[in-house]
DNA sequence: ATGGGTCCT
DNA sequence: AGGACCC
């Protein structure tokens, strides 16, 4: 692949942004789907956190406090949903499922209802399960599947007739865009829950374009990304620009004020509830085009705000459409689990004592539910670990720790002397001590609950008295405790190939899961017809760029463009020796295999 | 706001 | 230990 290309790619492919549709409102519809019809919200103390589409119909929004709510729609279905177990667990079984038909793990979490998926098109093309060569599905990769922006291609790239030529980043796309939509689809057949995508070639693009079709479908940004030839600006640079600056993932509260600060040459009117004031927004494009505006001029703005020392070309590359982050690898426990609850008014030791104590409890019970795993490697999940399916038999396992906390912390926020602050946001109130994890908490033979009154005596109270030495005085709003420092336990494999594969040969099993009768994919069979399709599809893109009639099967290479950037190389696709389908570039790899794995 | 998470200084 | 960011 030519540098452009490579620089225009970031050398990644393509890759979605998974979004499920008000995730906690889906979950309690998942459990009554009588729900789905009335408006339903998800109340968190004096909030609604989320609601329904039907409410959202309504008129209720998130984030409204109840009350507005209640009068808004006085016939809302209410939820509890302060404890998170329900939606934790649906959140790691949709990230299974991903995770399922994903290559290399490269599956990352952005949330309970967030994932970042990246597309392996060598390898997903024909072949999307590691194991199953005959697990994969057609598509026409002539079209883009789905909505896409711009809604229709721009003219420079106008398809016309026999000039017919796709890049790399176009063939990307489309594919990306047909495996999006098959994965979607395999989601509502195979579990109550629906997901809109994004579908790009960052992080950044896919997040902001997946906003763009809500709920249950995708949208996928339209190559050309740059500038081309003839003048016309890239549909990044279009895109991109008309977005508030606030709204580009990575720039928050703080970095936006001071870029609003300092284009509009005063502070912005920050209304209470509604936040910023029509008038006062600043759109990337504005940002972009303002006189001395760059990395260095950014970096001048952000002085003093402690933010990291490359903070200006880092924003300056947002705001260009640049985020060179890889999609990471999935890991295999949290970096950090925390508890935490908020009260009215918590001022004396004893109601902190007794409040401590449920904290705490929860959190060894998600200590065990995440942290560990039994001798078979199976993971636990709490309440579960001795029924198995298909025996009645109790099986007693041994179980052990995959990740270990070393650290314990104690935060609490003080509740603000009653004046009613606008720039709430600007201070965050948290404060907190921290001391080595005891090691008792780790041990399998004794109780949560005395496990958890002692670590309340032994340990959290003292740090307590260490972040409020005075006896009295304070006045809590919200108490967290939290296990971090999270070290990787002796034999246990947290990532990487190992861990992964382990993990596809335990899922051939049956799961004692919510879909545990899900497959990795649809049972759609490779056949030969398949091939053609799949060779129809992509003739348009062998037309445009080498000689068709070269196919000279006796000379077959699957050697060459292992990382699927054969471009400008001379064998974009070649002809099976075995059974003389014609292979694109990036399914040669795949396609061996499956001859390969075939008696 | 709520009840979580991430990474950086 | 705290501060920014994310949902």
């Amino acid at each position: 692949m030519n540098a452009e290309l490579t620089s225009l790619m970031g050398g990644s492919q393509s890759m979605s942004t998974w979004d499920y549709d008000c995730f906690y409102a889906s979950v309690f519809e998942a459990e009554n789907p009588a729900l789905k019809s009335l408006p339903l919200a998800v109340q968190q103390k004096q909030i609604v956190v989320t609601c329904n589409y039907e409410a959202r119909r309504r008129g209720l929004r998130k984030l409204q406090l109840i009350k507005e709510a209640k009068r808004i729609c006085p016939d809302v279905v209410i939820m509890l949903g302060e404890d998170l177990t329900k939606f934790r667990d649906a959140s790691k079984e949709l990230h299974a499922f991903l995770k399922k038909n994903t290559w290399g793990n490269r599956v990352e979490k952005l949330g309970f209802d967030e994932l970042l998926n990246r597309h392996d098109l060598q390898n997903s093309f024909f072949q999307l399960d590691k194991f199953d060569p005959t697990v994969g599905f057609a598509f026409d990769a002539s079209t883009f599947c789905g909505p896409t922006y711009p809604a229709e291609p721009c003219p420079s790239v106008k398809e016309d007739g026999e000039q017919l030529w796709f890049s790399s980043l176009d063939v990307g796309l489309r594919l990306g865009s047909h495996l999006a939509n098959y994965l979607r689809h395999q989601l509502e057949q195979h579990t109550p829950y629906t997901a809109t995508v994004g579908i790009s070639t960052s992080k950044l693009l896919a997040k902001l374009v997946g906003n763009l079709n809500k709920p249950r479908l995708q949208t996928t940004l339209r190559p050309p990304y740059s500038a081309t030839d003839d003048g016309q600006g890239g549909n990044v640079a279009s895109f991109l620009g008309q977005h508030e600056i606030g709204k580009i993932p990575g720039i928050g509260f703080k970095m936006a004020h001071r870029i609003r600060t300092h284009i509009l040459g005063r502070e912005p009117n920050l209304d209470v509830y509604e936040g910023l004031a029509e008038e006062d927004n600043v759109s990337v494009d504005v940002v972009r085009s303002f006189p001395g505006m760059g990395p260095v001029k950014l970096d001048e703005i952000f002085r003093g705000g402690g933010w990291p020392k490359d903070i200006g070309t880092k924003v300056w590359g947002l705001l260009n459409g640049v985020d060179d982050t890889e999609v990471a690898v999935g890991k295999a426990f949290p970096s950090q689990i925390s508890i935490e609850d908020s009260y009215s008014q918590v001022d004396n030791l004893q109601s902190v004592r007794n409040e401590l104590l449920p904290l705490t409890r929860k959190l060894l019970r998600r200590m065990h539910a995440d942290l560990t795993e039994d001798e078979e490697g199976e993971e636990l999940t709490t309440g579960h670990a001795t029924v198995q399916a298909g025996r009645h038999l109790p099986v007693k396992r041994k179980k052990r720790w995959l990740g270990c906390p070393r650290t314990l912390r104690l935060s609490t926020r003080s509740r603000p002397p009653s004046l009613p602050d606008v720039g709430h946001q600007l201070h965050s109130n948290r404060i907190s001590k921290s001391c080595p994890m005891p090691r008792f908490v780790f041990s399998f033979s004794e109780t949560v609950e005395a496990l958890a009154e002692r670590l309340v005596e032994d340990t959290i109270v003292p740090l307590f008295r260490r972040l409020h030495p005075d006896k009295s005085g304070y006045k809590l709003s919200l108490i967290n405790i939290a296990a971090t420092n999270m070290m990787e336990c002796a034999g246990s494999e947290n990532s990487g190939v190992g861990q992964d594969i382990g993990a596809m040969f335990r899922n051939q099993g049956p799961r004692p899961t919510q879909f545990s009768n899900l497959p990795a994919v649809c049972s759609h069979r490779v056949t030969e017809s398949h091939f053609d399709n799949q060779h129809h599809g992509l003739k348009h893109v062998v037309d445009g760029e080498v000689d068709q009639t070269r196919g000279d099967a006796a000379v077959l290479e699957w050697t060459s463009d292992e990382d699927g950037e054969s471009e400008n190389s001379a064998t974009p696709h070649d002809e099976c020796t075995i059974c003389g389908a014609f292979i694109p570039w990036f399914a040669v790899q795949a396609h061996s295999i499956y001859h390969s794995v075939q008696t």
